[in-house]
DNA sequence: CTTTTCATCCCTCAATCAGGTGACACATCA
DNA sequence: TGATGTGTCACCTGATTGAGGGATGAAAAG
């Protein structure tokens, strides 16, 4: 069975070369190619492709707008960028929007057919420099090392869970079956290791960190 | 001029393929090798190589603990994780850490040469699943549905945002430069309109939505 | 067996916060 | 011109929280 393709493209020769590059890789059939992403989440219904070649600079609808569009009901449909902008914010843009790949156009003719192998196989086919600046986004929040758990005891944790989704000392006691008192007892020694003094900073900390 | 590599890798067979599979492709030269990260930080300095291969799973310090004690003195040095782990706790902490490319140790034979060339030329080689893995973790907080900025005045946004922060009312207020009343009156504003009766329920709202 | 850690509970006091109501100036817009 | 939205400020009340204490028992570690 051959895998099904569409384009969004708005170069009509890019279209076409895309096109013909995937005919003669064999076991590759698009079924559809469009210049523009009008009426997207209907064309992508109605194809149901098993990839999704996506432009980013279209007149219209952008390509980050109609991975939005087409991931509101569709989050299988495997989508790769193909794009000549390296810039961050369009990157990050595109794989928040959620999108599978990120081909930068230079790389195209070479890493196309792989890319979309990728993707299949549940790959996230990246141009090199791409893939950098995707890790250099996750290192920067990472300037605190994960494995800082502050040594928080598993009550404690419990206990800060709870108060980061927004529970009162009262609701937490509750939840936990003890005492206010103790609740609070719990974090005042969390905002001891925390080194933080309110509930704020505590619940700011926890999230930003992931230790909840 | 060769490109220095040196191995950090505890199995005695699989250190000794990497230095034959280095060796023979030219151009590579490995001026160490360690089966374990004792003294990582001397060594590194010592050798000054370009590219450091690291096993993860090794006796004693692990890749990851090594990975962050070299990065505390040296950024330029890339790294390359080369282990069986492909679980998320693993792959982020590595990334984290401060590694620049992530290689399972099934792909070693077919990509290390082209994973050494990518990291050289500022990319970040990673083994297909880690790439997936790697953009999941992006997409998780971009799950939330856009669009939803519950319509907070500039002003409101900026009261959010400090208190996110973890400022109290009366930092906010000095902050900028309204009597801590109109900081009240922002606050409440903001409960009605993102539904919240707390500052937690609120901050946690606005990370977890990323609104600040 | 003693010490430490964890989890539990209690008390007090001052500070902060939530919810309510009301007011005023200014800008925009219908 | 009048309605609406925004940003500003004020006062009040009751509830919650932060910061200090201190105390107990069970379990783990030494």
């Amino acid at each position: 069975m051959p895998v099904n393709i569409i384009i969004y493209e708005d170069n009509a020769n890019l279209r076409e070369s895309l096109r013909s590059l995937l005919s003669l890789a064999g076991d590759y059939q698009v079924t559809a190619s469009f210049p523009d992403c009008t009426e997207v989440a209907l064309r992508v219904k109605e194809h149901k492709p098993d990839v999704i070649l996506m432009d980013i600079d279209m007149p219209g609808i952008n390509g980050i707008e109609a991975v939005k569009k087409i991931r509101e009901f569709d989050t299988n449909v495997q989508i790769i960028m193909l794009t000549v902008f390296d810039d961050n914010t369009h990157v990050f843009e595109a794989m928040y929007a959620g999108a599978n790949g990120y081909l930068l156009k230079k790389y195209v003719s070479d890493k196309l057919i792989h890319a979309i192998r990728e993707v299949l196989d549940g790959g996230a086919p990246m141009s090199p420099t791409i893939a950098r600046m995707v890790i250099s986004n996750m290192q920067q929040p990472g300037a605190t090392v994960p494995g800082n758990d502050y040594q928080l005891t598993i009550r404690e944790k419990e206990t800060l869970q709870l108060l980061s989704r927004g529970n009162s000392f009262k609701m937490i006691a509750a939840d936990l079956g003890i005492s206010i008192d103790t609740v609070r007892t719990h974090i005042k020694r969390i905002y001891d290791k925390l080194h933080v003094r309110s509930q704020i900073e505590a619940v700011s900390k926890a999230i930003n960190e992931k230790i909840v």
